[in-house]
DNA sequence: TTACAAATGTGATCTACATCACGTAACGCG
DNA sequence: CGCGTTACGTGATGTAGATCACATTTGTAA
């Protein structure tokens, strides 16, 4: 499918659209392709875009005194990514977005977003909806963290990402469940 | 101050309404008296109301097989609080809201917002804005769980919140922070 | 004021996970 | 094709924090 057909699709899940009224919003986004390893956002640098993702398998990241990566999202078809703290703030990046694999996003940038929505009563629904909706995904994540140890944590992000698992390497996973290459590891050598 | 005029400001910072409009936003909340203990939202009833804290302490928790809980946040004046998933999603409550303290607070209704939302165009932008100020907080929290020692959160936590430590029994602060109230007793006692 | 419940302090022990150390396998690139 | 970098496996050891157990202190309602 093509990518604006992915978009229309996505956005009509909780925005009434006409088509013209589409057509203008979907004016505003640039379609990239990205190589394996290629970065969208790297650290201290400015940040004026947000990613939609089309294909591929992109990661937003942390990281800890040069030292240690912590994974905040895996942003694969539908997704929305960027370092938003940074966007809205117009601050400097402290989160860095590059791709996992190949892949294709349309780019969106701080200011049309912000255009669009005082334009369209409907765009800014949309995006309170998708706000809304990250914002329970990590709560829920926080939940996941304080209540669960590695291996429950492990398995809940298989069961809602089986593809995970041949898509990127392991101590990405890690990363994003917080724990150690070695330990991870273990976990699945160990137990089965 | 009033509970219209802190509900006045707070939404003056992000969206700009006439008095006429404001009136009309306001009167769509419900102002409560709560006494310390009183529970707002308890674990698999109907959620259909947000709040919004003018005075006092709430507290938002997840209650894990019916013996750990933790707390995902502490709502003082200015902050709302429910349970969103369930608020959103018309399902039963997960998360239980009850009042650590004496407390006065504003209830707006799922129903309510929703078409204040879509009467007015500012609402939403106010309610987008606010929500994307949630979402950047639960993932800076994400992070300092992954990132930071019990010892580096709680001087965090206070940091952020001074008026929390004689506010709040100790072992609910120890809930916040994921660990075990001894744990958090020596942590303090142990290190002045 | 008494009396019971809730909150807190503190020791002893146990465990999941980090860290260090090293070896092997796979892969991308000249 | 071979060679280096990146990914992955696995043992040994250290440690933060959980858990259990019990004492003490504080709050609160009758």
């Amino acid at each position: 499918m093509e990518a604006k057909e992915i978009l229309k699709q996505h956005v009509s899940k909780t925005a009434m659209l006409t088509d013209e009224q589409f057509e203008h919003f979907f004016s505003h986004f640039k379609p990239k392709s990205l190589k394996k390893g290629q970065v969208l956002i790297s650290e201290g640098e400015k940040v004026d875009h947000e990613y939609f993702v089309i294909s591929g398998c992109l990661k937003a990241f942390f990281i800890n005194d040069q030292i240690k990566m912590y994974i905040l999202q895996f942003a694969m078809t539908t997704w929305w990514t960027s370092d938003y703290g940074a966007l809205y703030n117009q601050s400097k990046a402290t989160i860095g977005v590059d791709s996992i694999t190949d892949a294709e996003v349309l780019c969106l940038s701080n200011q049309d977003r912000e255009k669009l929505c005082s334009q369209l009563h409907q765009v800014e629904h949309f995006f309170r909806w998708r706000t809304n909706k990250g914002y329970l995904a990590s709560q829920k994540r926080l939940l996941s963290f304080m209540n669960n140890d590695t291996k429950a944590r492990y398995e809940e992000l298989l069961a809602l990402y089986p593809q995970l698992y041949n898509l990127v390497p392991k101590h990405l996973i890690a990363s994003y469940l917080g724990v150690s290459r070695e330990t991870l590891s273990r976990l699945y050598n160990t137990h089965r």
